[in-house]
DNA sequence: CGCGCTCATGCA
DNA sequence: GCATGAGCGCGG
């Protein structure tokens, strides 16, 4: 038998799968999905099984054997192995980064060089022949590693002064030899536990028979009599106050053995969930909950967007239709933005379904999502919920894939692979014949539009099949082949649910002009009305949030007299103020110089911090409303783990008047004594150079509107602007998601823009401006060619442009951007183009990133 | 990617 | 004449 391997090794030449032989002692263990240790050239690296097959028209002398198998068990299922070749197909990137994609970092492997003495390498009576042709410190060198059995390489080189030439010689003399190693990053975590011997009688005789002076033992025979069950050593001792060497001493007379047992690090062990019951569900509810459930029992693969109003209570709507296909016997993926996972959020989930639920979330240390990944592995949970890498769950029945906030941009990966969780989730969905449920207040133009497309069967169907006729039967061929099925685009059907639960009005939403308030003499960053919005709140005792969405683009720093502004000396970026450290800082190299006082270019001390920060508006909040108690939530103050959870307890006993914070708090946050909203700046975004702009702006306002009033007290919402005329502001100060998208599809296809036209940027970097141009220029001249080549009339080729950040880490970067229409990909066509700049990759260093349907332009 | 093989260049 | 170093191509 013969396995077929991806191995771990990135790189275009490596990325097609190898053979390799299977021995006849590892059959039972080898299956797609394994992770095995392979011969490959001189060393040895890890690698997934992607295949099995017993073809024997191999060159029998050039296959090699699989030397180790690394699991017990398959850490991915055949049907992720199927899905990371479609994903490195579509998105472009080596298969075995998809693959590693999928599994937990802790299985990441760690190679590690040992080095062992051979059985001779010693001669005859050790002072002889080949021996004493030996540096003496070679001689020593021998004889440590034969005392120690192996050495790591890295440590003998430290040991001996770093000459690896000296070991080199004693490799090549067969004194020493290699032996490489895979190992995990992390391993299951253990714990010395006791058991008692099972014979109590033994127990209670063995007391009796003790001396007197061994009290501590009597007190443990006979602590374990009354608790016979097995119990950690730690807990143990602090239980009876006593030392180890106690219950050792116990272990060596046979009474009770001490053993490694693997646990489970549990994030979430120390906190209890009240448990919850279904709700009854409104008609709205009752009738999307019917649609989901029905296309679940039915097993079709069927995709739902979900259109819900904030608070029309979507999460009782997946907890329901969760329910129904646990009852099944199937399993269910929730996805939510890592920045939503709020303990809140988890809460609702493991108080539904307790002990069934795996939490996977970037908080958590490597180890805790090891062991959530395991649980899943070992079938022990049938939920999972978690961030945009936990569709990967190694689940194996799927029947409901379910995506919060599926607008929501942090789906998109922005490192290799470089996939979308949205279009991921509805090709894994299609392959177990399961339901997704995209949910959402304001659904992603793309999804709306995926409301509307023709799958692409139909139109093939329609157009009469691939042009250029049927693909000759290759290795590719099959791939693509085999990637149709995941390609089949089923058409989205919308949902919606008009009304908020218990019929609560969304709150009014006031805008403000702030260029009117500059006019009138209010150069403050509150506008009067919502200064008295929260002044009134204060009196109420009611609690107001406050939204500053700077996104990094926080303060600025200028010299008042000659205009000068610091800036990053590696990259295009302007350097950004730090109150805690008095530093300013690059945000994408993370280099840093102190505060600057006097301007470095014409030494004036006119220096001033432009724009407003959230650390600005707290210290600004203090003065305004003297006594004011305010939480402040960015990434500063959340860093420290469990800080997030901290605050919003805080904020939910009303320990605090005013919470505010960047977009973190705008949402899925629900606190009964909000009833007023501020969002200082609602334009902060709308001002980017992304044809996105506009749709972030709608969605991040109609998000944090509907934090208020959700409860009881009735809320309302002010919206500070300078572009107070702006569709999106308007849509979203009316709740009216209809006219907003309508307008924005509208320009959208005008400007043939995603959803009507898809795009893929080619980023080029390098540290020479005029090798880069060049390269970029050909590379446009060289897709252009293909493009034309292909017959493919619907293909635009952009530039090459500066990148709108024109040099990161003093390298600067260019970009070329390819406009398409259709379903139809276009994957090969710039695999060719990037393929024809491997010599200029690699001889000079150039770096070609490809980003499909990007998320960002940047 | 990392290795070793090849070939060019430099000094005995 | 061989020793040292950067570039190339290969890996099952």
């Amino acid at each position: 038998m013969y396995a077929k391997v991806i191995v771990d090794v990135p790189a275009k030449q490596t990325n097609r799968a190898f053979d390799y032989f299977v021995p006849e002692a590892m059959r039972s263990w080898v299956a797609i999905g394994s992770r095995v240790g392979v011969p490959f050239g001189p060393r040895k690296v890890q690698g997934f099984v992607i295949d099995l097959h017993t073809r024997s028209d191999l060159d029998p002398s050039k296959v090699k054997p699989i030397s180790e198998v690394m699991d017990l068990y398959p850490p991915l299922t055949p049907d992720l192995v199927q899905l990371a070749g479609w994903i490195s197909r579509t998105y472009l990137c080596h298969e075995i980064t998809a693959l590693q994609a999928m599994i937990p970092g802790a299985l990441k492997a760690k190679y590690e060089r040992h080095v062992k003495a051979a059985d001779d390498s010693l001669g005859g009576n050790g002072e002889s022949g080949q021996f004493a042709m030996l540096l003496p410190e070679q001689r020593e060198m021998i004889r440590y590693v034969r005392d120690k059995g192996s050495v790591q390489l890295e440590s003998l080189l430290e040991k001996f002064g770093s000459d690896a030439a000296l070991i080199k010689q004693l490799m090549a003399e067969g004194l020493l030899y290699e032996v490489q190693m895979i190992k995990d990053r992390m391993a299951a975590k253990k714990v010395l536990t006791v058991f008692p011997a099972d014979n109590a009688e033994l127990l209670k005789e063995a007391e009796s028979q003790l001396p007197a002076r061994a009290a501590k033992q009597k007190e443990v025979l006979r602590y374990l009599a009354d608790h016979p069950a097995p119990i950690k050593l730690t807990e143990l001792l602090h239980e009876l106050g006593i030392s180890a060497g106690t219950v050792k001493s116990l272990a060596d007379k046979g009474l009770l053995t001490i053993k490694e047992v693997e646990v489970f690090r549990d994030p979430y062990a120390k906190r209890s969930f009240a448990k919850t019951r279904p709700l009854p569900l409104m008609p709205e509810q009752q009738q999307v909950y019917g649609r989901i459930s029905r296309a679940v029992a039915a097993r079709e693969h069927r995709v739902f967007l979900l259109h819900g109003v904030t608070g029309s209570g979507k999460t009782e709507v997946y907890l329901q239709s969760i329910q129904t296909c646990l009852d099944q016997g199937r399993e269910a993926i929730v996805l939510v933005p890592e920045i939503s996972l709020t303990p809140q959020m988890v809460e609702r989930f493991k108080g539904r379904f307790g002990d069934q639920v795996a939490v996977l979330h970037s908080r958590l240390s490597h180890g805790e999502r090891y062991d959530e990944w395991r649980k899943i592995m070992l079938r022990q949970v049938s939920v999972v919920i978690g961030a945009r890498s936990a569709i990967f769950a190694p689940f194996t029945k799927i029947g409901l894939i379910i995506i919060d906030e599926e607008h929501e941009s942090s789906y998109k990966q922005e490192e290799s692979p470089k996939y979308h969780a949205r279009d991921v989730a509805v090709a894994r969905a299609s392959q177990h014949d399961a339901v997704v449920v995209l949910g959402s207040a304001t659904p992603s133009l793309e999804s709306m539009h995926g409301t509307l497309a023709v799958s692409a069967a139909a139109r093939r169907a329609a157009t009469g099949g691939m042009p250029g006729g049927a693909p000759a039967i290759t290795e590719a061929g099959a791939a693509a082949a085999a990637d149709t099925a995941l390609n089949e685009r089923v058409p989205f059907e919308l949902l919606t649910m008009h009304n908020r639960v218990e019929g609560r009005p969304l709150p009014p939403v006031h805008i403000i002009d702030m260029r009117e308030e500059l006019r009138t003499g209010n150069r403050s960053m509150f506008s009067r009305a919502l200064y008295k919005a929260i002044e009134e709140r204060l009196h109420k005792k009611e609690q107001t949030v406050l939204l500053l969405n700077r996104r990094g683009y926080s303060t600025f720093v200028m010299c008042r007299t000659c205009g000068y502004v610091a800036q990053c000396p590696h990259c295009d970026i302007s350097l950004t103020f730090h109150q805690s450290s008095r530093a300013i800082r690059c945000h994408y190299c993370g280099y840093a110089e102190r505060e600057l006082t006097v301007c470095p270019s014409c030494g004036s001390e006119h220096i001033r911090h432009f724009g407003t920060g959230t650390q600005r508006v707290e210290e600004e909040l203090g003065k305004l409303f003297p006594g004011i108690r305010v939480i402040r939530m960015d990434v500063d103050t959340t860093t420290e783990k469990g800080s997030h959870e901290k605050w919003l307890t805080m904020f939910r006993n009303r320990q605090a008047d005013v919470l505010l914070g960047t977009q973190m708090v705008a949402k899925g946050l629900d606190f009964p004594h909000v009833t007023l909203v501020g969002a200082l700046a609602a334009d902060t975004v709308l001002n980017l150079p992304d044809f996105r702009a506009a749709e972030r702006t709608f969605q991040l306002l109609t998000q944090v509107a509907g934090r208020a009033g959700r409860h009881e007290l009735p809320g309302e919402v002010f919206v500070q602007t300078y572009a107070p005329e702006h569709y999106s502001i308007i849509s979203a100060s009316r709740h009216d998601y209809r006219s907003f998208i309508d307008k924005e599809m509208t320009l959208r296809k005008l400007h043939q823009y995603p959803p009507f036209h898809r795009l893929i940027l080619i980023t080029l970097s390098h540290e020479q401006i005029p090798l880069l141009m060049r390269t970029a220029e050909s590379m446009a001249v060289r897709l252009k060619e293909l493009a034309k080549e292909s017959g493919l009339s619907q293909v635009e080729i952009l530039g090459p442009v500066a990148s709108p950040i024109a040099r990161i880490k003093d390298r600067y970067r260019f970009q070329c951007m390819i406009k398409y229409r259709g379903e139809a990909s276009i994957s090969g066509l710039v695999k060719r183009a990037v393929a024809s700049f491997e010599d200029v990759e690699r001889q000079h260093k150039m770096t070609i990133s490809v980003d499909v349907d990007p998320q960002v332009l940047m």
